[in-house]
Parts: structure tokens; sequence; C-alpha cells
DNA sequence: TTGAAAGCGCTAACAG
DNA sequence: CTGTTAGCGCTTTCAA
């Protein structure tokens, strides 16, 4: 039974340097004021010890926390790890830690990482979308903590919301396919039950076309994650049903990427045969021996804000980043 | 002057049970042996006054740390989104909460991270790489709290290691080239200074080409992040300097893709006038009109196992996890 | 400018 | 099975 060694305290500073606790803490914290003399003997023992303070402790007895939570549905397509990097970006920079929580897309496994996070007692949460659990909902409205919901701006939020209008991209995406001349427009897409905001993109892509007396000529959805190979999928089956399609309006870019691919293979040419077009203005993008066209957004700027405007105690509000229409090579 | 209405505390829930503290801790933490009656009443006081622990006094007062620390260079590609969600994974399984911070290829900076996690004296690190500053390495040694290095084991790690060795790696790439007939090999390449582990592929690379009396005929190194972009415009300057190599091996996938996108608007036909190879194995080199030749490697895997070794306390080791050639169309 | 002392909310002995 | 009682390491009055 070896003792452990455990790391120097507070006040094993204090009697190194000869001086009270009060004196290493305000030293430590550059709170108050303190003699040269004693920030030096405070500093010289704190090296001597090798000393880090515990945060922990300071975070009981401050009753301030300098965590901040961020929950994202996923990590697997450069979406949210951009978000996430950019809260996280701002957190540092703040000299707060991150604490993230990855929900899979699943509402009730939200719910229980936000309870989760909650007990750390996060000075403020990060949180992608609007739509949560009722009871999700209560507790973000509830815990005294800010919250700042990303990503969406369509629909109610509790407190802080920074995005776009996802409804408003679908509108543009159609427009502008409608403008270019496309009619006969299919729709290849991913599990549109979890990926609210690519649901209210489709909404606002449909309700473009209504406009215009035109609809979705025809559409196939797959009940999976988005991916480049699930988009190829997809478009070779929409496809051998409806191959007289002139353009088709993907959920997003791996899913127009991965269409692209298929035409690549299969001859097709793009845009004059088929046009495609995206979502989140990937760089990848821009790569593309066609440039795809596309909507972006700005995603790092988004968590980045976000986490500022939480952490600095901000009004409630909700701010909208905007997007732009990137007319590329492909539609 | 409002009163913050603080949150109920576990007394506040043992009065309003009719029941001692500790025995509102011990439901709450299912420890010890409770009767049904005190369990219920808890509980009931718990749902009423909407009771959310506060884990900070917990830690402080166990001295358990339920956080684990994720310290990953960038969040820019697929890689480390993906060891950080395969640990998260891991982490959320065990009843633990993920802290990350992003070094930004910066060794300053990761010590930075690494002296601010440890103040939240988590119960393990996760940190992507051998090579750290000489101070970091010594607080990593000298912390008291289990680290695992991910993501390469070709050098001495501090405690446990998880990963695969970048050597290898670029060994059975030349390997693989030169089997395949290819002699005139050049190497297009990401920020070598930054990226060690994409340093040490090269060097694996090069050394097995020495075996065969042979050597790299050009390269095109960029010392920026990997990118498609980059990769496509490395290419280009490499092939307008050496238009005679038979093949090409990139620093990774994205930079691939960025070479295998410029033969395609170049009508330079792949693998008969350039062989491409890559290195990671995402998902996107499958989905391609040719699949990319590459290596594969468990990037959630390597996450997962890391931080299931570090919360279980398991002994120093290393763990490589091996990688896999995949044989594509492009080389 | 400094130190002493009282907690922050919880866990962990230790008695009952 | 349950309550009482010390702390965990730090911040923060409050006096000195």
């Amino acid at each position: 039974m070896s003792e452990r060694p455990s790391r120097p305290t507070l006040s094993d500073v204090a009697r190194e340097a000869g001086v009270g606790e009060s004196t290493v803490s305000r030293v430590l914290r550059n709170a108050g004021s303190i003699s040269a003399g004693a920030r030096a003997r405070v500093e010289a023992a704190v090296a001597r010890l090798d000393y880090v303070p515990n945060r922990i402790a300071g975070m009981l007895a401050s009753e301030g926390s300098s965590l901040v939570a961020i929950i994202v549905p996923s990590l697997s397509n450069n979406v949210f790890p951009k978000v996430l990097a950019g809260a996280d970006h701002a957190i540092e920079a703040a000299g707060f830690q991150s604490v993230v929580g990855v929900s899979d897309y699943d509402l009730d496994r939200e719910e229980r990482l936000i309870r989760a996070v909650l007990s750390w007692r996060p000075a403020g949460i990060v949180i992608a979308g609007l739509e949560h659990t009722a009871h999700a909902a209560g507790m973000l409205r509830n815990c005294g903590v800010r919250v700042a919901e990303v990503m969406d701006i369509d629909g109610a939020g509790v407190d802080i919301v920074v995005g776009f209008s996802s409804r408003a991209v679908g509108r543009a995406s159609a427009r502008h396919l409608i403008e270019r001349g496309y009619r006969r427009i299919g729709y290849v897409g991913h599990d549109v039950e979890r990926d609210t905001r690519a649901k209210k993109r489709l909404e606002g892509f449909s309700l473009a076309l209504a406009e215009q007396g035109m609809r979705l000529a025809d559409r196939e959805i797959v009940p999976v994650l988005s991916s480049v190979e699930a988009g190829r999928a997809c478009l070779a089956n929409l496809l051998t049903r409806s191959a007289d399609l002139d353009a088709v309006y993907f959920s997003n870019d791996d899913m127009a990427l991965g269409g692209y691919f298929h035409c690549l293979s299969q001859g097709i040419g793009v845009p004059q045969r088929l046009a495609l077009f995206g979502f989140n203005g990937l760089d990848i993008g821009r790569a593309m021996p066609q440039a795809l066209s596309t909507i972006k957004t700005e995603r790092f700027l988004i968590g980045e804000r976000a986490a500022g405007l939480v952490m600095s105690g901000a009004a409630p509000c909700v701010v909208d980043v905007g997007f732009k229409l990137i007319e590329g090579a492909t539609a």
C-alpha cells in the first residue's frame, strides 16, 4: 500500500512561501493587491513545488464555473467539428474549458447529455438545433445556465440562437435552379427524421418550387447518415426510376459529391445532362474538376459567436449569420 | 439585487425527504444498501425539487475525477473528429465526461492545454502523438494522471500508447507501388514540420524505396494543413516540374483526392499514366469513380481503446492496432 | 497589504 | 440500514 503522493495544495504553497493561504490565492488569481515581495515568494514556491491549482475546488468555492458545454449531434462529417472548433476557440481564449457531448442525432440521448453536463454547473451550454425533447427544453429553460442553440433559427429558441434559416437556404437553392432553367428536379437526401435541419431545407425548397407552380419530380431518401457513398447510391437509384431529371438537389455536399462521382463514372454530363446542387460549402467542393454549386455557411464563426455570447452574458437574441450561394459549375 | 435562486442541494433533498444527507447520497450513487421506503422518499424528493447533483462538489469530496481530457491537434479533417468520437463514446459509456482541447498542431499551445486540463484533475488524458515539448512530457509523466498517447507508436510513450506505426505505413505504401511496377515515384505532402506522423510516413516510404535502390523522383510539399485544394495544386506543380512520374504518394487521402481531381480535369489517365496512393482510408475514397488506393486505419477504435485503457487503469502498454492496405483502382 | 476562518456541496468513515 | 461529522482545496468576507 503505497501512499499516493497527492499533488501539492494551495496551503502547501502558502507554507512554503511563508504567507497566508489567501495571499497565495490572490497572486494566483491576480486579484487584490499584493506586495512585490509576497508575490515573488509565492511564485517561487509555486515553481518549486510544481503546483497546479485545483479548479474543482476553485469552482466549488467561488460558485463560478469556467466550463462550457458543447452538445452536437455528430462528428462524422466536417460540419459539427467545425462548429466545435469555433466554439472551443472562443472558450479557450476566455480561459474556459470545453466539455463535449455527442448525441448521435438521438434526442433522448441529448436529454441525458444535458442532464449530465448540467451536473458540472457549466457557465453555458452551446447546443445544436432548436428541437429537443420536452423535458430537455424545460431543463435548458430553467437550469439557470445560459444556452446558445446553434445552426438553426427556424423556430423558437430557449435563450440565445445563432445560425441561419434552413428554410431560406432551401428556398434560395430552388430559386437558383429555377432561374437556371431546370424544370424536372429531383431530391436526394439522408435521414430526414433525425436531421431536422435537412428536413427544413427540403421544406423551403419544395415551397419555392410550389410558388412557381412546380414540384419535386422525384425523391430518393435513405434512412442513414449522410455520406458520399450514400449520395452516390441514391442518385443511381433515383435515375433508374426517373431518367429524365435535369437537376438534383442534395441534402448536403457529401451527398452531392457522391452524386457527382456517380455522374463521372456513368458519363453523365454535368450540368448539361444533369445539374447538381448541394449544401454546406465544404472546401472540397471548390477543388472538384467542376466546382460544386452549393450554399456555404460559416460554421466556425457560428460556434465562435455562440460561445462568446453565452460566456459574455449577452441578452437573449437571435443572430442570423446568413449564408452565401456559391455559383459553381454543376448547376 | 435579486437573490439568485440557487439550485437545490443535497441537504435540501435530505430535508424534503426526511432522511440524512448520506442516505440521499447513497441512493443517488446506488451505493450501500437502502430500504425501499427511504429510496422512494428520496427519489420523490429529487423529482419534486428537480434536483441535479453537483459533481463539482462530488469530485472534490471523493478525490475521484470523472472527467477525461482529450487533446487533439486539429478538427479540420475527418481524422481527429473520429478519434474524438471514439474516445467520447467510451467516456460517456463509463459515465465520465470529455473535456477537449485543440492544439492547432502547436506544441506550445499543447503544453498550455495540458496544464489547463490538469487543473481539472481528470481521471485520464488522451492525447494525440508522441512528440511534446520537454516540459509537457514532464508534466504528463509526473502529473499522477493516466495518459494515453494515440495515433502513433513510433517512439517512446509516457504511459499507454495506442495506434499504429506510421513508418510501417509508409513502408507498406512504397512496397505496394514498387510491386505494382511503378518506378518514377513522386511525393505530394503538407506541412511536415508540424504533422510529425506525416513525416514518419514519408520516412518509412523513402526507406523502403532505398531498400530497392530507388529514391523519390521528386517531391512537392506545402507548409499548410492538408486539404483537397492543396493536393490538387501541389500535384499540378509537381507535374509541371516532373512530367514523367508514373506514381505519386500523397501525405493523406485529402491530398490524394485533390490530386485525383487534377488528373480528372487534365485528362490524365489514372492509374495508367499516373498512379495515386493516399493515406487514412476515408470513406470517400470508396465512393470515387475509381476507388482510391490507400491505407486504412481505425481511428474511432483507437480513440475508444485509448479512453477505455486510461479509465480502467490498465498497465502501461503499447497497443498496435495496425492498418490495412486497400487495393483501390488508382494504384 | 495580509491572515484567519467560514463555508461551497458532497463523500466517506464511523457510530448507532 | 441510517445519521453525524469531518474534511476535499479553494475563495471570500472580515478584521487586523
